[in-house]
DNA sequence: CCATTGACTTCCACTCAATGGAAGGAATTC
DNA sequence: GAATTCCTTCCATTGAGTGGAAGTCAATGG
C-alpha cells in the first residue's frame, strides 16, 4: 500500500537533523506531534527518528509526553570551541567585572552578519537583558555587534551594511553613518550603543584578541545607565579583554 | 561490485550518532580518518555523514582539516533543562557563593549512577579541580554525588553501592559506612568529603529542591582547607539553595 | 626528482533499511 | 458514548544509503 509516496532527495541524516532543528529558544519542549510539525516530516517517520535519539540520550521523553534536548546533547555542546576554548577562559574576567561594575556583562562572536552571545553574567543591578546564552543579535545594533563588525573582513562588513535593519528609532540605518562609526572604533578601541537594539539601555564593548593578534570575540558591558556612565568602565573591559587573551592557550 | 557488504541491523541515524559519538573531553578535535575508527564505520560512509553535519552546522572542519562540534549543536545543547533551568537560575547565586567565600563552587544533578557536573565557578583562591561541565563523577566519593546519593531512589542506592570503586586511600567504600553517612546526610542536611576523589581536597555539599520539594541537585564547596574550616559554609551553602529554589519556575 | 605513504574524496551498481499511509490504541473532551 | 486528539504499530514497496575500489592531493624521504 504505501512505501511508494516517499519524499525523494532527503536523505535520512538531514530528517533527523530536522527533528532536532524542531527545537529553539521558544520551543524548547515539544510533543511528537509538534515536532513532526516543525520539521515537516510524516508522524511515524517522526515516531522512529525520535525513539532512536532517545535510545542514544539526545533527547528525553518527559512525564507529560513531550521530549527535551537531553543531557547527552547539552555534554556534546560543551565541546564546541566556543565553550571549550572561550567561555572557560572569559568566564573568571567577566565575573570580576559583573562583581566590580554591578552590570551585566556579555561575550559574543561573529557568526555571519550576526553576534552570537557567548555567556551573559548579570550584575548586582541586573537589568533585564534580551540576550542568553546562544542567542544571535544584529551585528549593527549592540555594542559586541559592531566591535565584531569593524574588525570583520570586507565581504561580511558589505554584507551587513546591506540589512541595517532598523530595531529602535535609535537604530544606526545610515550606512554612512555607521562605516565612519567603525573606522571610531578601531581607531579609539572600543564601541558603544545609545537605545538602538533596546529602549533604555546603552552599551559599550572592546575586542578579545587570539593569540595571534586577530579579533576572536568581543567582550560588553549593558546598563541602563548614560551613555557618559558606561564610557567610564572601557579601561576595566580592556583590562578584563586582556587578561583573556594572556590566559588562553597555555 | 561493493554495496552487498553492508553492515546490516544498523540505522542510518545511529551512525551518524556514532560520527557525533566520537567527540568528547578528550578528542573535542578529530580529523575524518580519527571519527571513522572511533565511530567504527567505513571511511566513505564517514565522510558522507560528516558532509552532512558540516552543512548543516553541527560540526566545524578547521583550517588543519580536523573536525570540531559546530555553534548549531553548542546552541542546541544549551536548551536541555538543565542548562536552560538549573545552570541559568543557580548561576547568580554561585557567583555570590564563589564571591563571598573565595572557593569553587559546583552544581550536580544525578545520572544514573554518576554525579553529572552542570557548572562551577572558580573561586579567588582557585584550587585546580578535576571537575569540569559536563565532567560525571562517581556518587560516592564526591559532596555533591552523596547529596544526590542520599536523596536517590532505593534501587539506585543500591546499584551505586554495589559499585564502590576506590579512588584515593580515603574513598569510603565499605557499604555499611556510606549507609550511615547517607542517613546522616539526610539527617543534618549536608554532605562532606576528605580527600575522598582528589588528595589534598575536601567539599561539603547541600541538596537544592524543586518546587514540588524534590531534590533536583545539590551545590557544593570545594577546597584544600580543613573540613572544619569549609563546615562554616554550610549555612551559606543552604541560603543559596533555597534561594534556587525560590527563584525556579517563577 | 620520483617513489612512497597517508589522508581524503569521488564513484557506482547493488540491495536492504527506511518509508509513510493506514489501522489500532489510549486518554481526554464534549 | 461519540468525537477528538495524540500516540503507536504494521508492512509491502523501493530508492537512498552503502562501502570497496579507484582517484586525488600533499607531505615525506631516499
Amino acid at each position: 500500500m504505501a512505501g511508494g509516496a516517499r519524499d525523494p532527495g532527503r536523505s535520512v541524516t538531514s530528517k533527523a537533523l530536522a527533528v532536532l532543528s524542531a527545537f529553539d529558544l521558544r520551543t524548547p519542549s515539544a510533543s511528537l506531534t509538534v515536532i513532526s510539525d516543525r520539521a515537516g516530516l510524516p508522524l511515524s517517520t517522526t515516531h522512529r527518528l525520535v525513539a532512536e535519539l532517545v535510545v542514544w540520550g539526545g533527547l528525553v521523553r518527559k512525564a507529560d509526553g513531550c521530549y527535551e534536548i537531553g543531557p547527552r546533547l547539552w555534554a556534546l555542546g560543551l565541546l564546541a570551541p566556543v565553550s571549550r576554548e572561550l567561555r572557560e577562559v572569559a568566564l573568571p574576567f567577566m565575573q570580576d567585572l559583573a562583581a566590580t561594575t554591578g552590570e551585566n556583562v556579555h561575550i559574543a562572536v561573529r557568526q555571519g552578519i550576526h553576534a552570537l552571545y557567548i555567556e551573559r553574567i548579570a550584575g548586582t543591578r541586573s537589568v533585564t537583558v534580551v540576550s542568553r546564552s546562544g542567542t544571535e543579535l544584529p551585528l549593527h545594533a549592540t555594542g559586541v555587534g559592531k566591535v565584531l563588525l569593524a574588525h570583520a573582513d570586507q565581504v561580511i562588513v558589505r554584507e551587513a551594511l546591506a540589512h541595517l535593519v532598523r530595531v529602535t528609532p535609535f537604530t544606526v540605518v545610515e550606512r554612512g553613518r555607521m562605516v565612519r562609526q567603525l573606522a571610531e572604533i578601531r581607531r579609539r578601541g572600543w564601541a558603544e550603543t545609545a537605545q538602538e537594539m533596546t529602549m533604555g539601555t546603552c552599551s559599550v564593548a572592546v575586542a578579545v584578541f587570539g593569540q595571534t593578534g586577530d579579533v576572536v570575540a568581543a567582550l560588553g558591558v549593558v546598563a541602563t545607565s548614560s551613555r557618559r556612565g558606561l564610557t567610564k568602565l572601557v579601561p576595566a573591559l580592556q583590562l578584563a579583554s586582556r587578561g583573556i587573551t594572556r590566559t588562553s592557550r597555555r
